[in-house]
DNA sequence: CTGTTAGCGCCTTCAC
DNA sequence: GTGAAGGCGCTAACAG
C-alpha cells in the first residue's frame, strides 16, 4: 500500500469527533440520520483535519463509483465534440463523472478501451462503434451499453437519421433540374455511411436521377480531395458528401481544378458542424449530435436504474439547411 | 452492497482452482513468483469462470488506479480536440485511462470538477485552468498537477508560447507598410491571452507602430464579430486576434460590411486550428496543441515516479503561417 | 439516533 | 513456490 499525502480517513475523522467510524460515513452521504449537530460537528472536524472520502473505497463496498465511460472513433473530428461536451454536461448534472476514449476508428482499439474502462464504470456510451455487433451484445451483458449512431437491437440506441435530411436533398437537387448525382462515401464500417447511402439510393431512384458512389473508406478532407477526379470523371453534376469534412475536401479539390461552386458543380455535406466556414458557405444537412449526446447519458441513466425496458431505440430527425453551394 | 451481474472473484477461482486467493491474485500481476503450470492452470479456470480483475478493489489496496484526469475549459473550441486526442494516446500507451472534464471556463465548475476527479486519480492535467493560483499549489499538495497553457511557478507546466510567433508576425505587419494595428483579447484570465497581448504590445513599440487593444471576454466567432465596429472606428488596418476562432468572427464581421480581406483589411489568428478552411485562408500563428497534450501526459509519468523536480517548464516554440488575409 | 460488526475484492507481508 | 492472515477506507445491516 503506497500512502498518499495527506490521507486523512473516516477514522481519524471519527477519534477526534469522538464518534463511530460509521456516524462520520452517514454524516457524509445519509445526514438525515443524524441529529443536526453531530452532523455539523462531524463536519467541522472533517474540515479542519482536511478530510476527503475516499472515491475508491466507497466504490467498492457499494459497488456504485457513479462514472461513465463515453467511446468516440475522433475526437478531432468536429461531429464529435459537442456531443461530448452535452454528454459531460448532462453526467456532471448527476455528479457522474466521464472517461473519454478515442478507438481512433480501429475495431481492436476501441476493443481494448472498453476493457479497461468496463470494470470502472457504471456504463459506457459507444458512439460510432466499430465493433462487431456480437462483442457489443457481450459486453452489454456486463454494464449497461448505450450505442450512438449504430443500431442493434436489444441495445439502447439513439440514432440521428440523416436518410430524411438526404432523400430533401436529393428532391432538392432533382427540382433545380441535375441528371446525375454522386454520393461520396464515408467509413465503410459505420452505419451513418449505410443508412446515409441507402438513403441517396432510394431517392435517386425515386426521382428518376443517376447515381455515382464513389468508395471512401474515411471521413477526411483528404477523402474529399482524392474523390473529385472520380466524381468528374462520373459525369455527375454534384456530389453529396459523407459529411462535411469529406465535402470541404472535394470544395477544395474543385477549387484546385478551377471549378466554381456552385456554377460549375454543386456539393452537399452533412451533420452542420462547419457552419459558414466554408467557402461558398456548405449546404448541408442538420445533424444536432450535441442532443444526442445529452440523450444517450439519459438512457443511460434509465438503464442503470430500472432493469427493463432494454430496446430504447431514438431515431433523431434532420434536415435539408440550404446555403451556398449548390444550385 | 449491490452485486453486478457475472461479478466472479479471486475467490472463486482460487476454490475451482484448488489453490489460495494470493495465489491467483499473483497469477495475473507477478507471474514470476510461480510456477508457470500453476499460473496456466490459474489463468485457465479464470477464462472459464469469466473472472475478470476487479479494477476497484485492486485500486483500493494498492493506491493506484492509472488513471488521469484532463480539464479543458471547453471541448468544442478546436484547439483543444488535437491535445486530448495526443493525451489519450500518450496515456493509452501506459495502461491509463482518462477522465475529461469541461470547465466552461467556469472557475468554479473548473473547482468542482477537480473535487470529484481527485479522489480517483493519479494525476490531473489542467489546460488553460482559471483556477486562482492559490488554489492550483493547494491541489498540486493533493495530487501531481501538470499544467497546460498556464504559467504558475513550482507546477510543471507546458506552454504554447505564441509570443515569438506574435512578434514575427508584428514585424511581418510594419514591414508590409501597416502603421496601425488592432489586438483583439480573448479570455481575460488565460495565460495565452496576457503573453499574446504583452508580445504584441512590446513588438508594436519597437516596430513604431500604434497599438489599439480591443477587450474581448472570450473567445469565440461572436466575440470576434462584434469587435469589428471597435477596431474599424480606431482607425487600424489589421486585427490580429487572440485566436482563430475569434479572427473567422472578425473576417465574418468585415464581410458583412463589404470589406475585402487583405485588399481592405488584414487579419491575423492565433493556432493554426482551422487550416484553410476560411475564406480567404487566413494568416495565423502555429500552435503544436498535440505536442502539448502528449507532452503534458509524459510530464505527468515523470511527476509520478519521481518526487523530485517539480519545476519543469516547457516552451513550445510558434511561428507565424502567412496564408492569404494579410497584405 | 448512534455504536457494533462484517464484509466489498484484492494485495501483501510473513511464514512454511 | 504457495498458504495464511490482515488491512486498504468505507458502507450496511443489526442492535440497542
Amino acid at each position: 500500500m503506497i500512502k498518499r499525502r495527506g490521507t486523512v480517513t473516516i477514522s481519524q475523522v471519527a477519534q477526534a469527533a469522538g464518534v463511530n467510524r460509521s456516524s462520520v460515513s452517514r454524516a457524509f452521504t445519509k445526514p438525515y440520520m443524524l441529529t443536526p449537530e453531530t452532523v455539523a460537528r462531524i463536519k467541522a472536524v472533517a474540515d479542519t483535519l482536511g478530510y476527503v472520502p475516499n472515491h475508491t473505497a466507497r466504490a467498492l463496498s457499494t459497488g456504485r463509483n457513479s462514472n461513465l465511460a463515453l467511446i468516440v472513433p475522433d475526437v478531432a473530428n468536429p461531429f464529435f465534440p459537442p456531443m461530448i461536451r452535452a454528454a459531460q454536461d448532462a453526467a456532471d448534472a448527476q455528479d457522474y463523472c466521464v472517461f473519454l476514449g478515442n478507438s481512433n476508428e480501429d475495431p481492436s482499439k476501441e476493443d481494448r478501451l472498453v476493457g479497461r474502462f468496463i470494470g470502472q464504470v457504471e456504463g459506457l456510451i459507444l458512439a460510432s462503434s466499430r465493433l462487431p455487433e456480437k462483442r457489443i451484445l457481450d459486453y452489454a451483458e456486463q454494464r449497461p451499453i448505450v450505442l450512438i449512431n449504430r443500431d442493434v437491437a436489444g441495445v439502447p440506441r439513439v440514432l440521428i437519421d440523416s436518410s430524411n435530411g438526404m432523400t430533401e436533398a436529393v428532391r432538392f437537387l432533382a427540382e433545380r433540374g441535375h441528371k446525375k448525382i454522386a454520393y461520396v462515401s464515408g467509413p465503410s464500417g459505420s452505419w451513418s455511411n449505410k443508412s446515409r447511402r441507402s438513403a441517396v439510393r432510394k431517392a435517386a431512384q425515386q426521382a428518376g436521377l443517376e447515381l455515382y458512389v464513389c468508395p471512401a473508406q474515411v471521413s477526411s478532407f483528404e477523402a474529399g480531395l482524392s474523390a473529385v477526379d472520380r466524381i468528374l470523371d462520373a459525369g455527375t453534376t454534384v456530389a453529396i458528401a459523407f459529411d462535411d469534412v469529406t465535402a470541404h475536401g472535394i470544395l477544395a479539390g474543385l477549387e484546385q481544378r478551377g471549378i466554381t461552386v456552385p456554377d460549375g458543380f454543386s456539393v452537399v455535406g452533412c451533420d452542420d458542424v462547419l457552419g459558414d466556414l466554408t467557402h461558398p458557405p456548405l449546404t448541408t444537412i442538420s445533424s444536432r449530435s450535441s442532443e444526442a449526446g445529452g440523450l444517450a447519458v439519459s438512457l443511460m441513466y434509465d438503464a442503470l436504474r430500472s432493469v427493463g425496458l432494454k430496446d430504447a431505440r431514438y431515431l433523431l430527425q434532420t434536415e435539408l439547411v440550404v446555403r451556398q453551394t449548390t444550385k
